[in-house]
RNA sequence: UGGGGUGUCGCCAAGUGGUAAGGCACACGAUUUUGAUUCGUGCAUCCGUAGGUUCAAAUCCUGCCACCCCAGCCA
């Protein structure tokens, strides 16, 4: 069977909705796919909406069918345009097209409207005066049935009359509302008459005044979804109490034959990770961070920055799968090891020195040679870049000990290793400052050993990287710790409990160093991403200037030696 | 004491009556001019628990236990 151009049989379902769908299909329940991309424009995006838009942008997109990108904006007093206008670009970087890009606000209100003047005709729906301390009083409890509202016996034609004359501005805001009269008594609390429309005197950030009562997301929703043509709308757990009211709304608010499905995953929560706008806003306006896109947080624009892949981050996400509890929590490392595994296909290798010391190659004489460096050893078209071997290098100040630890096979006095690329040294003497530090070594080097053609016969265990004196400039690295201590698995559930979130934070998660970095890397551009050989991947930060080029440690690499 | 969910290795997670996939993490080995990558090997006699049905159960039935979510005119 074939749905826009994809062979529904040659489909492997991987969870129980893709089974559905494929019934669906096959049925003839529905003609294609259409999901939806719903957020509030209310704040950045994090880690978590990932998982939520690669559910429904790639269920709709292994089906062959499409998805809106749909900005709820039912309350006007949480959006702001700011927001709407970002998650174009986030999506762009996810690598997701919406079918449509529309605005809730200005696409379906009018419809919605209408519906809710139908539903009142046919005595679905009726305007309540009690108050918002009334409604709730009346609302009952988990264990005891609600009360009904005195008001709810009025006729459709009196309805009618008062919500018009809510909706052109006649009773002040909170004065009334209208609600769906189901069932005050149903076991299910979000079936007790729920709130469809408040009335709000507030400007909106599209419509602006144009409206002053406010349709709420228990009806507004599953009406965009019918409208909008939407098949299964795809929603986290939290929302499985609420699948019967979207039932309810769709057949009688809808009524069509066609009805949308809700249907829900789990949240995606990683340990040690603090979300939330609230707290994050906090930080940022103390300034422990310097703004949403820091390289700490977990937005989506924090983590961009900091050198996060989007294929990464959706692997993670797909890793995870769809969940069959209401919040399923993985470990920070499940998500790293998605990062290096794209990076390590991805970034180009280079060699920067973090903690410099000194080598005077004594038999070298005359000008730095080139020696070549591979882009990606993993992937041999990557090519390979220049960079120089010369009298005077630089390596890593562990990277030579006077008293080594066990298996160390770095440098050591008297010891070989071979420089990354170039030659294999030998460490014959140690010159120390008065003051009792190493202030450089002297080497030999190995004529016959260079990379690529060693002629020489010579084992050394290890290779270590190098810059030379005269092919390297100095740039800022930027290295980062978790924002939350260790101890603090689920810092949401810490706060909750009352902990202060400034015993929850990390004390220094930046550290600034300066580096000595091969000269290749003047070429790197804001995001390029590179492995800086046996550290880490790195990429360079937006805040780099021609004269300081700043870069960010993404994640470093993995270090089976244990000293 | 209501409703909605869930219980399979430290963490995710397949499994839909035929004798416990896979990934992460971890531990060893091999390869390696990155102690990376890659590649091997190991890692649940057992599926919340107690019974029952069956030749056969993580899968079916019954009871019990545990945990999560829900009482916004937020989404």
């Amino acid at each position: 069977m074939i749905v826009n151009g994809i062979d529904i049989d040659s489909i492997v379902p991987e969870n129980e909705l893709e089974e559905e769908i494929i019934e669906d299909l096959k049925a003839g329940r529905s003609k294609e796919v259409v999901t939806r991309c719903p957020p509030e424009p209310s704040g950045y995006w994090y880690i978590g909406h990932v998982k939520a838009w690669t559910i429904n942008f790639e269920t709709a997109k292994k089906f062959g069918g499409k998805t809106f990108l749909r900005m709820d904006d039912s309350n006007p007093v949480k959006e702001e345009g700011e927001f709407a206008d970002s998650y174009m670009a986030d999506l762009e970087w996810l690598g997701f097209k919406p079918y449509k890009f529309v605005y809730a606000s200005e696409a379906y209100f009018d419809e919605i409207y209408n519906i809710a003047e139908k539903m009142i005709k046919n005595g679905d729906a009726y305007v309540c005066d009690l108050s918002a301390e009334e409604v709730s009083a009346c609302r009952g409890t988990l264990t005891e049935p609600g009360k009904e509202s005195p008001y709810r016996n009025r006729t459709p034609e009196e309805n009618l009359k008062l919500f018009r004359e809510m909706r052109e501005g006649k009773y002040p805001d909170g004065s009334k509302t209208l609600r769906a009269k189901i069932d005050m008594s149903h076991p299910n609390i979000n079936m007790r008459d729920p709130i469809m429309y408040k009335i709000a005197r507030q400007s909106h950030y599209r419509v602006g005044n144009k409206w002053c009562i406010w349709p709420q997301y228990d009806f507004v929703h599953p009406m965009e979804d019918c409208l909008e043509g939407t098949t299964y709308s795809l929603c986290d757990k939290g929302f499985q109490d609420h699948r019967i009211v979207y039932e309810w709304f769709v057949e009688h608010g809808w009524g069509k034959k066609f009805a949308p499905k809700q249907r829900e995953f789990s949240r995606l929560v990683i340990e040690n990770v603090l979300t939330g706008k609230r707290h994050l806003k906090k930080l940022v306006n103390e300034g422990v961070v310097s703004g949403w896109d820091d390289p700490r947080f977990p937005t989506l624009v924090g983590v961009r920055r900091r050198g996060y892949t989007a294929k990464a981050l959706k692997d993670f996400v797909k890793s995870v799968g769809w969940g069959s509890v209401i919040e399923v929590t993985v470990p920070y490392s499940a998500l790293e090891y998605y990062v290096r595994n794209d990076l390590n296909q991805i970034a180009t290798r280079a060699m920067v020195v973090l903690d410099p010391l000194k080598v005077v190659i004594t038999n070298y004489n005359g000008d730095d040679e080139e020696i070549l460096v591979e882009n990606n050893p993993n992937c041999e078209n990557l090519g390979t870049h220049t960079s120089k071997f010369g009298k005077i290098v630089y390596i890593e100040r562990e990277d030579f000990s006077l008293n080594p630890p066990p298996k160390y096979n770095r440098l050591v006095e008297g010891g070989v290793v071979r420089l990354k690329g170039a030659y294999i040294i030998k460490c014959n003497k140690v010159i120390f400052k008065k003051n009792g530090e190493i202030d450089h070594l002297e080497c030999e080097y190995f004529p016959e050993t260079k990379s690529g053609n060693d002629t020489s016969g010579m084992k050394c265990k290890g290779t270590i990287h190098f810059v030379s004196e005269n092919n390297f400039f100095e740039v800022t690295i930027r290295e980062f710790k978790n924002l939350i201590k260790k101890e603090f698995i689920n810092p949401a559930k810490s706060l909750a409990e009352g902990v202060n979130i400034n015993e929850m934070l990390e004390p220094d998660s930046l550290t600034e160093r300066k580096a000595y970095a091969e000269n290749f890397l003047k070429n790197a551009k804001v995001e390029d991403k590179f492995q800086f050989i046996r550290k880490g991947y790195y990429c360079l930060d937006k805040d780099s200037t021609p004269d300081n080029y700043i870069f960010n440690s993404t994640i470093s690499l993995k270090d089976s030696y244990k000293f």
